[in-house]
DNA sequence: ATTTCTTTGAGACTCATTCTCAATAAGGGC
DNA sequence: GCCCTTATTGAGAATGAGTCTCAAAGAAAT
């Protein structure tokens, strides 16, 4: 068995949720690509590959995954969230084009030590961050 | 006239908007608190005061205000956005309990500069950023 | 095999936000 | 002040992402 499914099994047990056909296609789905996609083309994707799961299980699926740190959603700022896979990927925050829509990956070890720094002189335990730049990039200027 | 007044005036004859009661109601109730509040307690807010304006008006009034700068545009992670004013008030991000939603505002220096060096890197002309810390506060652990 | 509990799918529903369009009001020129 | 042009407004319809419902199907336990 692979270690993508195992990963997807653990997970679940560890939710008190049964292991299913449908859950492993999204899961699936959502690890065969790198890219930044809406819940709507991880279920269309699914669909094209002649798998029939619904909307509704894709939501519900992805919101697990999300819960246990398998996948992240996107606030793009506009339309609906994205979502991409978390394994084998180093954590990153992202900076958004406001024109063309494009997406990229920036991480900065200082900033993540800062945002520590702050969630604890707060007296925050902290679960998770959104750190998204907004801008024009170069194409766009 | 205040200078709250000039302002506006000054942002909307720069849009190409016309100066109106309505629009000068929804920054008025903006800028008369510190809350962190969504679209409908300022719409809800504002006829209490006795003043008639729409909810439409009152959301097409915050976009041409978080455009210019004037209003900060919150997205808490799950309900309605909310907005606070940024008159006079020093830059600051955001540190949001998931448990019970209160919210604590911080900011540091070396992130804010550190953003700057990355929209450089990538070539971004940088306009906006979101960075929020979600986690459990003091209280809720 | 029977019972119990979970999951699923289809579509209804929610609710924040945006759109429509006829009526109203600003702003500029006279 | 009065016209004229053009923008704005309000009421409610529409949108759309996401959630919920509930009967049918499936898994696990006894």
């Amino acid at each position: 068995m692979s270690k993508n499914k195992e990963k997807l099994k653990k997970v679940l047990h560890k939710e008190g949720l049964r292991f299913t056909s449908q859950r492993e296609a999204v899961w699936n789905e959502i690890i065969s690509s790198d890219e930044h996609r809406n819940a709507d083309e991880i279920y269309m994707a699914i669909r094209l590959n002649g798998v029939l799961v619904s909307r509704a299980t894709v939501y519900r699926t992805i919101d697990v995954l999300v819960k246990n740190n398998m996948v992240r959603k996107l606030d793009v700022g506009v339309g609906p969230s994205k979502f991409e896979h978390k394994m084998n990927a180093p954590h990153h925050d992202h900076i958004i084009c406001i024109q063309c829509g494009r997406i990229e990956e920036f991480m900065v070890n200082q900033i993540e030590d800062l945002q520590d720094s702050v969630a604890k002189e707060y007296g925050f335990k902290l679960v998770r961050h959104i750190h998204q730049l907004f801008g024009i990039c170069k194409d766009c200027q």
